[in-house]
RNA sequence: GGGGCGGUAGUUAAGUCGGUUAUAACGCCGGCCUGUCACGCCGGAGGUCGCGGGUUCGAGUCCCGUCCGCCCCGCCA
C-alpha cells in the first residue's frame, strides 16, 4: 500500500462540508485534541485552514482504531477515510462540524513531545510571553496567531498588487548603509574587509528612495525592513517592516490620494470594510489645540477647550497664574461615573510623570442653576462660570476638568486624560466609527532638543512651507513643514513629507539648524551632490506595515503580528540571540586584541 | 537612564501574621468507557518557590543584591 504522504492531501482540515459526504479523502494535520471512548475514538485534526473531527472504531478499521489509542496532542498525522454526515451529533461551532471522517488508515508522520503549553486552547492565551516566545514555533500553531499571519501575508500581496497597478516600481535599497548621525540609533556592522570601519543597518531607505527620484524612476515603493537600536515598546520592535513610497512631482495631496486608495483597498479586500473615499485632514496646530496630540483618536469627541482668554481676573489664582488653561467637558450622560473618589484618582493620574506631570487637576460639577460645585467655586464669580460654561458647552450634570500649565504639559496631560476617560467612561460605543483615519499635516519643521537647540523634527530634507522661508532662522519655532502623518484610531501608522530639491532652500535649512557647509558636506555630501544634477520636486511617505497588521488583527502588540519578535531587552528567547562573539571572530573583525594595521585606513569619502 | 507590575509542578494560578508533608485547575502517566467535541469516571507521578546573600530556632513569605518577562517615561530625524 502506498503511504499517505505519497498519495497526497485531498483536502485541508477546514475544507469539508456536508456536500462532501461519501467522498474518500486524505487529510494531513496535527492533533488538536483527542477524546478516547474506548470503542470509539475522536481526533480533532488541525492544519492552518481549520479543524476536522476524524473518528476511529473497530467497525471502521481495527488497525487504525488500535493505532489511534496511542496518539497524543500535537502529533503530526495523515489519515484517510470516508466523509460521513454527523446528523444529530453535528458541531455548530466548527465550519466542518456537519461532517466527520471515518478513518480506515492512519499514518503517524511524527510523534510529539508533550508540549509546554496547550496549543489548542486558543481563546485562553494565558501562557506567559517568555514561554510562548521560547517555543515560538508552537505558539505559531495557534489558530489565532495563524489568522494574524495569514492576514499579514495578504496585506503584503495586496499592497504589492495595488501599488504596482498604480504605476509604482518595486525597487530594493541596501540594508547595509553608511552611518549618518541624527535620528534613530543605528545598529553597526563591522566590515572585515575594511578594518575598523562599520556599516550601519538602514533605519529607513530615506536617502536611497530620494536618489531614485533623482534617477528619474519617478514612482517607487518597497515593502522593506528597517532597523533601529532604540528601546522597545508594545508597538516598537528593533526591526520592523514599512511600506515605503516616494514619487516625483509630488504635492501632499498627490501622496494622500494613492495612500487613501491603498487603505480603502486593503480594508475592503482583507476586512470587508468600506472606508470613506477621502480621509479627514487636520493641521498639526489644530490637532494639538483640539486633542493635545499629533495622532488623536478621532473616534469620539471630548475635545480640549481653551479658556485661557477667560482666566484674567477670574479670581482663581491657579488659573490666573498659568500661561494656559484648557479643559474637557464630560457630558452629563457620561459624567454619572465620576464620583468624588474617581475625580481624586483622575487628579493623581494627571499628576503622574508619565501622564505629563500636571501640578493638579481642577474639576467642577455643573449644578442645576449653572453654577459650579467645585473646591474652588467660591473664588469665581457667577459671570465667569457662565462664560466658561458657554465656551465649553457645559450644561447641568456635566463635569469639567481643567489643566492650567504651559503648552506642553497642558496638552500632554489632557490628551492622556482624554484616552483614559475613553476607556473608563466607555466613550466608544455603537455610534463610534470602528476605523477613523486622519491626516495630520503641516508639522513644525523644527523642535527643540534637550540643550534647547533647534533640530529637525522629521529630517533635514523636509520642505518648509514657502511662506515660512523668510523666517527659517529668525523664528524657527513658527516654521511649518510640508510634513504629514497618517493616524488611525489614535495610532501613528505612517508619516512622510515633501523633500527639499533645491540647494538654495537646503542651504537655508542647514543654516537655521546651525549646520555649516562643511558639516553638511561631510554628512550628506553625496545627496547634496546628486541634487545638483536636475533633481525633480519629490516627496513620499512610509507606512508601518506591522502596525497596520496589528490594528487590522485587533492585536495589542506587534509581537502578535511579527513571527519571531524580540523581547523588551531586544533578545530572541528561542535562539538565545544576541550571543557574545568569540575571540577569533572579534580578532578577524579587528574588534579585539588586534591593532589596526598601520598601512590600512578606513575608507574615506572619495 | 528612570518608574510600575510580575516570576511557586510541564502550564496558569492560590499560598493569611514567618511555623506540621507547599495547594488547586489544566496538562502528563496507568486503567475503564461506542458519540464525544473543554468528553466522563477511577488511580498515580510530578517542586532548585527565578538566582545569590542576609535576618531568624525556623523563610515561598521579611531585608539586600541580581537575572528575566510585561507596561510606561526618556528615547524613537
Amino acid at each position: 500500500m502506498t503511504s499517505l504522504l505519497d498519495r497526497g492531501r485531498s483536502h485541508t482540515c477546514g475544507a469539508l462540508r456536508d456536500t462532501d459526504v461519501g467522498t474518500r479523502v486524505v487529510l494531513y494535520g496535527w492533533v488538536n485534541n483527542y477524546r478516547d471512548h474506548g470503542g470509539r475514538r475522536f481526533i480533532d485534526l488541525r492544519d492552518r485552514d481549520g479543524l476536522t473531527q476524524v473518528t476511529f472504531g473497530p467497525d471502521i478499521a481495527q488497525a487504525a482504531h488500535d493505532r489511534a489509542q496511542l496518539v497524543r496532542n500535537e502529533w503530526c498525522l495523515g489519515v484517510s477515510g470516508m466523509v460521513v454526515a454527523r446528523g444529530g451529533n453535528a458541531n455548530d461551532k466548527l465550519p466542518t462540524g456537519a461532517i466527520e471522517v471515518e478513518v480506515d488508515e492512519i499514518e503517524v508522520f511524527s510523534e510529539a513531545a508533550t508540549p509546554p503549553f496547550n496549543v489548542s486552547d486558543d481563546d485562553r492565551l494565558d501562557t506567559s510571553e517568555n514561554v510562548r516566545l521560547k517555543y515560538r514555533y508552537l505558539d505559531l500553531r495557534r489558530p489565532s496567531l495563524q489568522r494574524n499571519f495569514i492576514l499579514r501575508a495578504k496585506l503584503g500581496t495586496e499592497t504589492r498588487a495595488f501599488m504596482s497597478g498604480e504605476g509604482f516600481l518595486e525597487l530594493e535599497t541596501p540594508y547595509m548603509v553608511k552611518y549618518t548621525p541624527g535620528g534613530a540609533r543605528n545598529f553597526l556592522v563591522p566590515s572585515r574587509l575594511n578594518p575598523g570601519a562599520f556599516y550601519a543597518l538602514a533605519e529607513s531607505p530615506q536617502i536611497f528612495k530620494q536618489l531614485f527620484m533623482v534617477s528619474g524612476l519617478d514612482r517607487y515603493f518597497q515593502i522593506t525592513r528597517c532597523f533601529r537600536d532604540e528601546d522597545l515598546r508594545n508597538d516598537r520592535q528593533p526591526e520592523f517592516t514599512q511600506i515605503d513610497v516616494e514619487m516625483s512631482f509630488a504635492t501632499p495631496e498627490r501622496i494622500f490620494a494613492p495612500m487613501e486608495k491603498l487603505m480603502t483597498h486593503l480594508w475592503r479586500s482583507l476586512l470587508d470594510v468600506e472606508l470613506p473615499e477621502a480621509f479627514p485632514r487636520m493641521t498639526w496646530d489644530e490637532a494639538m489645540a483640539r486633542y493635545g496630540s499629533d495622532k488623536p483618536d478621532t473616534r469620539f469627541g471630548l475635545e480640549l477647550l481653551d479658556i485661557t482668554d477667560l482666566k484674567e481676573g477670574c479670581g482663581f489664582k491657579v488659573f490666573e497664574s498659568a500661561p494656559m488653561v484648557k479643559g474637557l467637558c464630560v457630558p452629563a450622560d457620561k459624567a454619572g461615573g465620576l464620583s468624588r473618589s474617581q475625580l481624586d484618582k483622575l487628579t493623581d493620574f494627571a499628576k503622574k510623570r508619565e501622564s505629563g506631570g500636571a501640578k493638579g487637576l481642577a474639576w467642577a460639577k455643573i449644578k442645576e442653576d449653572g453654577t459650579w460645585q467645585a473646591p474652588f467655586a467660591k473664588t469665581l464669580t457667577e459671570d465667569t462660570m457662565r462664560a466658561m460654561n458657554e465656551r465649553m458647552g457645559a450644561t447641568p450634570g456635566c463635569v469639567l476638568l481643567f489643566v492650567a500649565d504651559d503648552f506642553e504639559t497642558t496638552h500632554t496631560v489632557l490628551c492622556n486624560l482624554r484616552v483614559l476617560l475613553r476607556d473608563q467612561l466607555s466613550l466608544l460605543d455603537e455610534k463610534s466609527p470602528a476605523w477613523s483615519f486622519l491626516w495630520v499635516t503641516d508639522f513644525p519643521l523644527f523642535e527643540k532638543n534637550e540643550q534647547g537647540q533647534f533640530v529637525s523634527s522629521h529630517h533635514p530634507f523636509t520642505h518648509p512651507h514657502e511662506a515660512h522661508l523668510d523666517i527659517l532662522s529668525s523664528d524657527p519655532a513658527k516654521v511649518r513643514a510640508k510634513a504629514y502623518d497618517l493616524g488611525l484610531n489614535g495610532n501613528e501608522v505612517g508619516g512622510g513629507s515633501i523633500r527639499i530639491h533645491r540647494s538654495d532652500v537646503q542651504a537655508k535649512v542647514f543654516e537655521a539648524l546651525g549646520l555649516s557647509e562643511e558639516e553638511a558636506e561631510a554628512k550628506f555630501g553625496f545627496l547634496l551632490e546628486a541634487f545638483r544634477y536636475g533633481a525633480p520636486p519629490h516627496g513620499g511617505i512610509a507606512l508601518g506595515l506591522d502596525r497596520l497588521a496589528m490594528l487590522m488583527c485587533g492585536a495589542n502588540s506587534l509581537r502578535d503580528v511579527i513571527a519571531f519578535p524580540k523581547t523588551q531587552k531586544g533578545q530572541d528567547l528561542m535562539t538565545q540571540c544576541p550571543t557574545p562573539a568569540d575571540d577569533p571572530q572579534l580578532e578577524e573583525l579587528y574588534l579585539r586584541h588586534r591593532p589596526l594595521p598601520s598601512a590600512q585606513t578606513p575608507p574615506s569619502e572619495e
